[in-house]
DNA sequence: GTAGGGTTAG
């Protein structure tokens, strides 16, 4: 959600030098306060029964009794008592009943900024961050001057919303305020800036800091690790240690996730074995990081031998391992795993669904898909969501149901964003359906024109069917929109580094040795049969040309460099940003069959195990 | 009185 850019007040109402807050101490306004004038007026006895229900809510550890309490407080006419409402209002923050808080609060005539902070607190710890920042607004409105416990909670807001601009305002805020410099202010800015994607700004607030602790070079390394800077998320986890600074659980998950996100075993393994080595191994938290790093780079046996070891799984865990399943293309065992987490008595949320859903997917599972999601809603009360609609389409699309499909994403309860017709736009790339493709399409860039990843595929279909006017069309309507294609790479882990090969990527110092290694292979592929898809070259060129261009896609490169580096029997896994190539799978195939190696190809959405000139997704993803 | 956090479609 983008909080619209005025969506603070204009900041020059806090600038007022050389006393920024002159209404705030000393004010004229509070001296004259109904608040104060009642409590003047007091009787002996009024002020006696204050003091004792004042007693009784410090011993209030339930919230039924701090309700009988504030009954109390009602029924001695003592509502108007500043400071009975302000201790009755935080003790319903502290039992998460935020909005009786905030009704006390709005009857306080002169609130304290320390109940502003613990009800700003309580909005930003519930995820109500659009009331948290209302509120914010509310006190610079009412010029009581945020201090170094108010900032972190609203840039916190920010950063669940990915408010980045009322995040910059903010920050201005604060650095007017004089609290900029401090620990917690700064962590949470660096926090704001990487959850906003503006990773170089929360490093420049980073390089400033005097003085670091262990939070805020977390908060840097999960900006970095989240964003996708994976090998600076390694860096700064090892410019930490150098820096005496002792790794943590949470700085663990950062880490983990790099490994995940780059496809890099043996740097994860050597994460696992510190994982054990520090004692955070039975942590379920890290467990569960560990298991989707193994998974995520391949090796689902390790991940599931780990799931199978660890005490007091939680649905999170559940969840990842069913995601593990699904993403290898094994269904069946993401079903059973599902029926056992149940018979645990462990609760599936809407990401396990997800989860299922998805897996159902991957394994041409349709029935169960169908039946797993109208059990969401019958058996386990969870509405289904955006997400869950797009992975029914994908199920049906996949199937071939196309206008099935279509007609769901009519007909369904929320509005259909481009997420969801673009899965139905896949299933009209893979079906080569023309017409309800372009239809598809069509409702797409009316949503939103600027995603590239549509005009591909949109042009992929004209591809297939030789349209090339109309191929060209859509990348200058691409170009035109600024919608500017991903380009593709692919990761290879070898001899502890990350190497990244690009399409028809010469830069590494062994290219010629990779490119002249491919045409080797070329023979022995069209002896077995191998003919070149050249659907997914866009260009109008002659058919050789395609077929060289196809021969230097980055998968095919990465695949090239890992054979000639490691011994026979070693198994290659490769990690693809975008969605494996059509011609790269059949290639990839005749390649496994030929050099005898079992080839494990991650693609954004899925792996595709080759071995023997067979994938496990059965040509289906 | 405050911060960083494991699972998620296409």
């Amino acid at each position: 959600m983008r909080i619209p850019f005025h969506f603070l007040k204009p900041f020059e109402r806090l600038v007022a030098p050389p006393n920024l807050f002159p209404y705030v101490g000393l004010s004229p306004t509070s001296i004259i306060s109904p608040s104060i004038s009642i409590n003047i007026l007091h009787t002996k006895s009024n002020t006696k029964t204050a003091l004792q229900i004042s007693s009784l809510l410090q011993g209030c550890t339930h919230l039924n009794r701090l309700k009988l309490v504030h009954a109390k407080i009602i029924v001695h006419s003592l509502q108007h008592d500043s400071h009975l409402s302000t201790k009755t209002a935080i003790l319903y923050v502290t039992f998460h009943c935020i909005d009786s808080a905030n009704l006390l609060f709005r009857k306080i005539l002169d609130p304290c900024t320390y109940l502003w902070n613990i009800l700003l607190r309580g909005y930003a710890t519930e995820g109500r961050f659009l009331q948290a920042l209302k509120l914010y607004n509310k006190m610079i409105g009412a010029r009581v001057k945020p201090d170094k416990f108010a900032f972190p909670f609203a840039l916190k807001s920010c950063a669940g919303l990915s408010a980045l601009q009322t995040g910059k305002q903010i920050h201005q805020h604060l650095i007017c305020c004089g609290c900029s410099n401090d620990l917690f202010v700064d962590a949470a800015l660096v926090d704001m800036y990487s959850k906003c994607g503006d990773v170089e700004a929360a490093r420049l607030v980073f390089d400033k800091m005097a003085v670091r602790d262990l939070v805020s070079w977390t908060s840097m390394i999960s900006g970095y690790a989240h964003n996708g800077y994976n090998g600076e998320t390694l860096q700064f986890f090892d410019l930490m240690r150098y820096s005496d600074v002792k790794p943590n659980r949470v700085s663990l998950l950062s880490v983990l996730l790099a490994c995940a996100n780059l496809g890099a075993l043996r740097k994860g393994e050597w994460f696992h074995s510190y994982v054990i080595q520090t004692g955070f191994g039975s942590d379920i938290l890290v467990a569960t990081a560990v298991m989707d790093m193994y998974a995520k780079c391949g090796s689902l046996e390790l991940s599931r031998h780990l799931f199978d070891q660890t005490l007091g799984k939680d649905v999170v865990c559940w969840s990842a391992m069913i995601a593990s399943h699904g993403m290898h293309g094994h269904g069946r065992k993401a079903i059973d795993l599902f029926g056992q987490m149940v018979e645990q008595d462990v609760k599936p949320n809407h990401v396990t669904f997800t989860c299922v859903l998805s897996a159902c997917s991957h394994s041409r599972l349709l029935e169960e898909g169908q039946r797993y999601f109208k059990s969401m809603s019958n058996e386990f009360g969870i509405v289904p969501k955006l997400n869950h609609y797009a992975c029914l389409v994908d199920l049906l699309g996949r199937a071939g149901k196309l206008l099935e499909a279509e007609t769901l994403i009519e007909s369904m309860p929320i509005e259909p964003d481009t997420s969801i017709w673009g899965s139905l736009l896949g299933a009209c790339r893979i079906y080569g359906n023309l017409d309800l493709g372009e239809r598809v399409a069509d409702k797409i860039f009316h949503l939103d024109p600027t995603q590239a990843g549509y005009h591909v595929l949109l042009s992929n279909i004209y591809a297939a069917k030789s349209r090339w006017v109309d191929v060209e069309r859509v990348r200058e309507l691409m170009a035109g929109r600024g919608a500017n294609k991903i380009q593709g790479f692919s990761l290879i882990e070898f001899n502890n580094q990350v190497f990244k090969f690009g399409v028809g990527d010469r830069s590494h110092p062994q290219s010629k040795k990779i490119y002249s290694y491919l045409e080797e292979l070329a023979a022995p592929m069209r002896h077995l049969g191998y003919v070149p898809l050249t659907d997914f070259v866009l260009h109008d060129i002659e058919d050789e040309a395609k077929e060289v261009a196809l021969s230097y896609h980055s998968e095919k490169l990465a695949i090239a460099f890992g054979l000639i580096n490691t011994n026979p029997g070693i198994p290659i896994r490769i990690t693809k940003n975008l969605r494996i190539c059509g011609d790269c799978h059949s290639a990839i195939k005749f390649i496994s069959k030929i050099v005898n190696r079992i080839i494990i190809v991650r693609d954004m959405h899925r792996f595709h195990h080759f071995e023997n000139g067979a994938c496990s997704c059965g040509d289906y993803w």
